[in-house]
DNA sequence: CGTAGGTGCTGAACCGGATAAGTACCGAGA
DNA sequence: TCTCGGTACTTATCCGGTTCAGCACCTACG
């Protein structure tokens, strides 16, 4: 029960091996009557190229690859890679691309993987995220001549082509909508500070807040899980200058910081103001649910998963800003009491 | 700038291609002398070897496929399949496999991926998960002959290689306990009816209840999603019959069903008892704290890893009943008022 | 001293396709 | 009638490894 090959159709079908090849190609050099019976064997007997055959040809690998440095706990927390990857794959399986995915423990083995990703023709490209302020990834991809798409800020992306949304707009909104309601103290949550979006995030806040002549907006740092949300939430609630609004980085920690809130006896919206970034059905089931920065999460990463296709057909790609989060405003927003 | 081959190794250390292929693999044919000469100029100028050639020659594709057939928003919202994915990963990654990954759109569309992944030998075996009742995939991969580990009961594996828990002792376990406390009028708020697993755990609820002589023990059917688990609850408690304690099938749904007894004027735990099927940080951070079953999930990814990986190298792979869900008991459950 | 046996290597075939070069055949135009 | 040109193939080669058969050469043993 061997698998067919195109040497068994060309006995079949009497003919060469060549000239199988042309027919199941859709390439002049066979007659319309011998390529329909050239399909109709093939067809019948159940060929399938062997991929393996035609990479040795110098063909595509036709799967693209995504190492996640993170550790697996993480990654089970945050819903973003889960929709990301479903958005890459939304693209990908229409165009019958596969995602080759690892997750690695830090970035140099990380690297390690894309080199032998790259250097074993598994893949025809690959997808770069978290990345970091001066990211060494960054040149060393350069420099290995992949294809790569980068899921981030054109600023850290040196020569790769950049998908990336506007998050300073983001921050922007966020907090002159606060300051409309009246707010004046308003801090902020943020993720890891090494990661080069906190970076953009962090100064846009730092802008706009002074921008509006706002007192102290503090900004205490963490690593996105819900125990160290709770911490930050409450360290900035016990302060003399307690915050009237916080907005954290994620859904987790906005939810982390709500209990804490609530255990410490403020009423969510009208003595502290909650916003989450990224929207998840977590933010609308609590009490109150809570207003949040939407993002379209998977097109952000069919976005990216378009733009590296096109790379790897040798089209030029253009860097491409996707639509900024939007603020959707819910119950744990409103006036300062 | 060609990546090197096997012949530039050959021509540079003046012996011919079989030698070389016998030195890098490890393989009895060349002196010592010679293999190290071999081996360090393949690692002085970079070689890798082209995995397309090797499975040209038989060898194996060294990567496992993975189709998942659920819709692109539901895998964001369930961290259990990151978790599992991490921990398939883990196992893969130290044997240098890959993870081939797939979104499909239904089952037809999922068992099309597995027939061009198999035939085209891009993977050595494949995962299955989320199996139904007479689940069609089962039959089509058997037939198939890949390599299959089924995440799910050997009820529903027929011949293929389960790795499973025990959820009938993990229901059985936590309503004992709530009944220990004093509750006899518990409900269940379940997923998906044609998944096999809600099935085993709707027997299992229906069974245990029975035997311990409780009265009416309502299970209601749900997608997993927040909305309809806070639907769900919020039918259960306007029974004139009010359930004391509903268990519900994951933690998204009980942070739902949460909000709707606070919603209601329920004290948790106080009126009403509520525990969730799998831990995750969320059922940590809500107020109270959600007894849970938890499950060990990267455990389990990475022993159906293991297993396939064992299948894959032509060993006979047992079954493998994995360690029950664990009842970790916190704020959420009480003896009733 | 002849030879059996092992070591260390070479040369060539092979895997399953793609593709360039070559060839037989047919019809049309000069 | 001969040539030209296109069609419809065939043949051969290549991709980068693996693997088998074969062949020197050296050693040990009777």
């Amino acid at each position: 029960m061997r698998r067919p090959t195109i040497a068994d159709i060309a006995r079949q079908a009497g003919v060469s091996k060549g000239a199988v090849s042309y027919a199941l190609n859709g390439q002049p050099g066979v007659s319309e009557a011998t390529r329909a019976r050239i399909l109709a064997i093939a067809n019948e007997i159940g060929w399938r190229p062997n991929i393996a055959a035609r990479a040795l040809n110098g063909a595509r690998a036709h799967a693209v690859g995504l190492a996640l440095c993170r550790p697996a706990r993480f990654l089970g927390v945050e819903p973003f890679f889960m929709e990301l990857i479903s958005g890459i794959e939304a693209e990908l399986s229409a165009r019958s691309y596969a995602l080759l995915l690892q997750v690695v423990g830090d970035h140099e083995a990380e690297m390690g993987v894309y080199r032998r990703w790259w250097g074993e023709g598994r893949v025809d490209g690959a997808i770069l995220v978290d990345l970091h302020l001066d990211d060494p990834r960054v040149p060393q991809v350069e420099e290995m001549g992949m294809p790569v798409v980068v899921l981030g800020h054109p600023s850290a992306a040196g020569s790769l082509v950049p998908v990336w949304a506007d998050d300073s707009a983001a921050v922007r909104e966020t907090v002159e909508y606060l300051v409309a309601l009246g707010h004046r103290r308003i801090a902020r949550v943020a993720g890891l500070p090494r990661l080069s979006h906190t970076a953009i995030r962090d100064r846009a806040f730092g802008d706009v807040c002074a921008g509006l002549g706002l007192d102290a907006c503090p900004i205490v740092h963490t690593d996105y899980t819900g125990e160290e949300g709770a911490r930050a939430t409450r360290r900035l609630l016990s302060s003399p200058e307690r915050p009237t609004a916080i907005v954290f980085d994620n859904d987790i920690m906005a939810v982390a910081g709500l209990s804490v809130a609530q255990e410490m006896r403020l009423d969510v919206p009208a003595d502290l103001s909650v916003v989450a970034w990224d929207d998840s059905p977590l933010c609308q089931v609590v009490r109150p649910p809570l207003t949040v920065l939407t993002r379209d999460i998977p097109a952000y990463g069919a976005h990216a998963a378009q733009r590296l296709l096109a790379l790897i057909d040798g089209v030029e790609a253009s860097p491409l800003e996707d639509e900024a989060p939007r603020l959707t405003t819910r119950g744990s927003t409103a006036p300062p009491a």
